[in-house]
RNA sequence: GCCGAAGUGGCGAAAUGGCAGACGCGGAGCACUCAAAAUGCUUUUCCGAAAGGAGUGCGGGUUCAAGUCCCGCCUUCGGCACCA
């Protein structure tokens, strides 16, 4: 053993761990990546993963995300960009807080700690980041824009405070967005989700909806169909129209929406969401009986929690509020039902409720013995009654209009215009349309976070804090209690609280709550462009030059709530002249999940599978190379199917065939041997168009099978010293090196080249090498296969069809059949149809 | 319930309507070795000794030709879920 180490370079061995400590250093001198050089010439390529939280070392999901956005940040980098490719950290947050009180300490050590932790595993693992773009966002010098945001938003009454009844969390103590409601459940810590009537700062997204909604269409094709659809379902636009109903002993009338305006005539009475206002007022002059019926039903409605609410079968309830509506079409009198099926916070909080043709109305009718009236008519198979009274199932589809005036004959869409026109003439309602999409509720009561940047003055009210006073640094954690407790703890920071008003001059109180993190993740991709600007959020010049984003590489987990922010961000930004694009992320990678034995990795499921582990096990290479490997990027992968021994085999046979290559390093490629030189081209021509497609599995067989030939062209007849030997195991470290940049490297070097594999540059396939000047024909008949030749490739229809016809083969498979049709392909195919 | 995606060897997976299973894992065999590891080579969809036949969830259809296109099912996964 020693003896052969002693011996000549050819029998060096590969040991991925030396090759690791061998190349980090000289990169650290190198930079490769680094996008800040204002002479650099190459064309600008915008690449970014979603940045990572803090919350302990990488684990195996990062090293899949961050494996495959370097497959293309470095794919690009080779094929001649200038690639900006930052990285940065999404600090601030619950999961921080939570864990600093856990453990008795203050967020921000827990926090900076396990930054500098990812970070060292991100440098070990050869990310391509640019580390001179670097943020965090639990630095006052990023948050301090978030409140300079803030106040833009405020300036343009996008950013504005109202009291509702909130989603909130008793386990966090803390109020949730409707986006980190998920089943009725708290996103972060899975406890019920109960409402509560809170005064809190909202941003108006529905200001944004449509163009929300419509811009969606310019990303087809580039975001993953999932992510446009659950945008699309998100937002939830319907058309229909805004009915005024008149209310007896009321002024005013009561709005409602419905999309089917069609079925007015079917209306049979009128349902109020029962923790309304509305409802509340309704029952105001009624009987003392009807108010403590409605008084024990509200407070049974409050009780319950989302998850009741969600359960499909659950049966209709609700209580009568002694008052009548006129239906605005026919003047027919409609009794106003209190039920929790309808929602406040949605259309008007009033519904005009047609059984007959809806559902949950049905429902409701049933349940309290309510009319049923048919005004839509559909074809039965046996030609039976379609009536829902008589069925007993509800028609929700299209059908013919009956007992309905001016509308009988009509189908579903000509009756809905007809009936709009009608109420439009009498002033009585209007087409309108409605968003599922609900205003971004971001006041926070916890301490880690950027601090809402607003003055209560008791006498100018709300003072936004003054451009020049930014940013409003968070008091430190010090005597604070963290724990809690419904209110922000930065309440307790006497010193903190208490200011002077801007404006007066008086007494005044610091706002305490915090800004919810996904403002921080809205922008941060224009942050990169200057982290560590003092007097601008994101220079304006060069968010032309870089952004939008090209390429964004991150978890499906978010296509909802960070995607829809930020896109709502970036329109802002836009409207107010900031930048001059509408969308943030020109294109979109949804990476899938890194599983273990069939579910998700747990410490409690027992089936965690340590990143660091895996690469002291098997070497950074081999786990990168893996994670490409493994299937479609959009996949999941099972790490227990997959085989990270495998990959470092076929890293070891790589650099095994640059280790033989005998020639200098300047010879020319052209004299090399046709067939491996064939190869290689027809490598660079499928590797480009496999990797620009996302299929990266299919980009890494590709190369396997180029160093299959590289080493059959060593051990074969072309032998070591043949040019196109060393030309296929070049082309063969570049392309390694957007998977496993440690191996690529030490190959570069054993060809003979300084180092930075990364920059080299992937040279385009020379296509007259891939001319063929022959091919395998096949002949089938009736669709099977029965003979093949070897044919000139401009063999002409003719030709092949009587080399088909004299096969032996052939005539025996079609035997006494008589023949039908024959088609000719040439000169790839021949296929034979008997009858 | 509504919307969407997907079903291909023992396994991860390939396949512009034109040779199904590229590439790899695992298995089997051979070479090297005293032996093992490592490495290299061969083989590996199923049935069949072979000739041959069958085969991409199931049932139909279009086509000279279907994993791929169309219709109807089944199953799995994901999203939404009283949104009027």
């Amino acid at each position: 053993m020693t003896e052969q180490n002693n011996s000549a370079a050819a029998e060096r061995e590969y040991d991925i761990r030396a090759i690791q400590e061998k190349w980090l250093p000289v990169w650290d001198d190198l930079k490769p990546f680094d996008s800040g050089n204002p002479s650099d010439t190459r064309p600008k390529k915008y690449v970014l993963d979603m940045f990572p939280y803090p919350s302990g070392d990488l684990h195996m999901g990062h090293g899949e995300a961050y494996a495959l956005g370097d497959v293309i940040s470095r794919y690009w980098v080779q094929k001649g960009f200038n690639v900006m490719h930052p990285i940065g950290w999404d600090s601030f947050g619950l999961p921080a807080e939570n864990a600093a009180i856990k453990r008795g300490l203050d967020p921000r050590g827990w926090t900076y700690d396990n930054i500098a932790q990812q970070r060292a595993s991100m440098r070990r693992y050869a990310c391509s980041f640019d580390w001179d773009r670097v943020l965090v966002t639990s630095d006052s010098m990023y948050y301090r824009w978030n409140q300079w945001l803030f106040l833009e938003f405020y300036n343009k009454g996008l950013a504005y405070r109202k009291n509702s009844n909130v989603n909130w969390c008793p386990s966090c103590q803390t109020v949730l967005a409707n986006e980190q409601v998920v089943q009725g459940l708290c996103e972060r810590c899975d406890s019920l989700v109960t409402k509560k009537a809170l005064t809190q700062w909202y941003f108006k997204v529905t200001d944004y909806a449509d163009r929300l909604l419509d811009d969606l269409d310019t990303l087809e094709g580039n975001w993953p169909h999932k992510v446009l659809t659950m945008q699309r379902n998100w937002i939830g636009r319907s058309y229909g129209a805004d009915v005024d109903f008149e209310i007896e002993g009321r002024n005013e009338p009561v709005t409602v929406f419905t999309t089917r305006p069609d079925t007015l005539f079917g209306a049979t009475f009128m349902v109020v969401a029962a923790d309304s206002a509305l409802a509340a007022e309704l029952v105001e002059d009624s009987g003392s009986e009807i108010k403590a019926e409605f008084s024990a039903y509200l407070e049974m409605v409050k009780q319950s929690n989302d998850i009741e609410r969600l359960a499909t079968d659950r049966p209709k309830t609700g209580v009568f509020t002694g008052r009548f509506a006129i239906n605005p079409i026919n003047g027919e009198r409609l009794a106003i039902w209190v039920s929790d099926y309808v929602l406040a916070d949605y259309g008007h909080g009033a519904i005009m409720a047609v059984p007959a043709h809806d559902q949950r109305d049905f429902d409701f009718a049933k349940a309290m013995s309510l009319p049923i009236k048919q005004v839509v008519e559909v074809a039965t198979e046996d030609g039976s009654s379609s009536d829902p009274a008589v069925t007993g199932v509800p028609t929700t589809g299209d059908g013919v209009m009956v007992n309905s005036g001016p509308l009988n004959g009509l189908r579903k869409a000509e009756a809905i215009d007809a009936a709009v026109e009608l109420l439009a003439k009498s002033g009585k309602g209007k087409k309108t349309k409605n968003f599922r999409l609900r205003d971004w509720l971001i006041s926070r009561q916890r301490y880690w976070g950027t601090p809402i940047p607003i003055i209560h003055c008791d006498d100018c009210g709300e003072v936004p804090v003054p451009a020049n006073q930014l940013p409003v640094e968070l008091p430190s954690a010090e005597g604070l209690d963290l724990k809690p407790k419904g209110t922000s703890p930065l309440g307790g920071a006497a010193d903190w609280v208490n200011v002077t008003c801007p404006n007066c001059a008086k007494p005044a109180k610091r706002d305490t709550d915090t800004m919810d993190t996904f403002v921080d993740s809205s922008w941060y991709f224009l942050r990169y462009l200057s982290p560590n600007s003092t007097t601008e959020a994101f220079p304006k010049e060069a968010a032309r030059d870089w952004a939008p984003v090209d390429q964004y590489v991150g978890g499906v987990t978010h296509a909802i709530l960070h995607l829809l922010y930020a896109r709502f961000f970036t329109k802002v930004l836009h409207d107010l002249g900031h930048i001059d694009f509408e969308e943030p992320f020109t294109r979109l990678l949804n990476q899938g999940m890194v599983l273990m034995d069939g579910s998700a990795m747990s410490k409690s499921r027992g089936n965690l599978v340590r990143l660091s582990e895996q690469l002291d096990e098997h070497g950074v290479d081999a786990i990168r190379l893996t994670m490409a490997f493994a299937g479609p990027p959009e996949d999941d992968i099972d790490w227990a199917d997959v085989s990270p021994g495998g990959s470092a085999k076929f890293l070891a046979r790589a650099w095994r065939a640059a280790n033989d290559v005998s020639s200098a390093t300047m010879v020319d490629f052209t004299s090399g041997n046709k067939e491996l030189r064939k190869a290689t081209h027809t490598f660079l021509r499928d590797f480009t168009a496999a990797i620009e497609g996302f299929k990266f599995n299919v980009g890494v067989a590709k190369l396997m099978e180029l160093v299959n030939a590289l080493r059959k062209g060593i051990d074969g007849s072309a032998g070591p010293a043949d040019p196109a030997v060393r030309e296929a195991a070049e082309v063969v470290a570049k392309a390694l090196s957007l998977f496993a940049p440690y191996t690529a490297e030490d190959m570069w070097a054993l060809l003979g080249h300084q180092p930075g594999v990364a920059l080299a540059g992937l040279q385009e396939a020379d296509t007259s090498l891939l001319v063929e000047s022959s091919t395998v024909a096949i002949a089938q008949v009736d669709g099977k296969v029965r003979d093949k030749f070897d044919v000139p490739i401009d063999i002409s229809e003719g030709e092949l069809r009587e080399m088909a016809m004299s096969s032996e083969a052939i005539k025996r498979a079609i035997g006494d059949k008589e023949i039908a049709n024959v088609i000719v392909r040439a000169p790839k195919l021949v296929n034979i149809a008997t009858k």
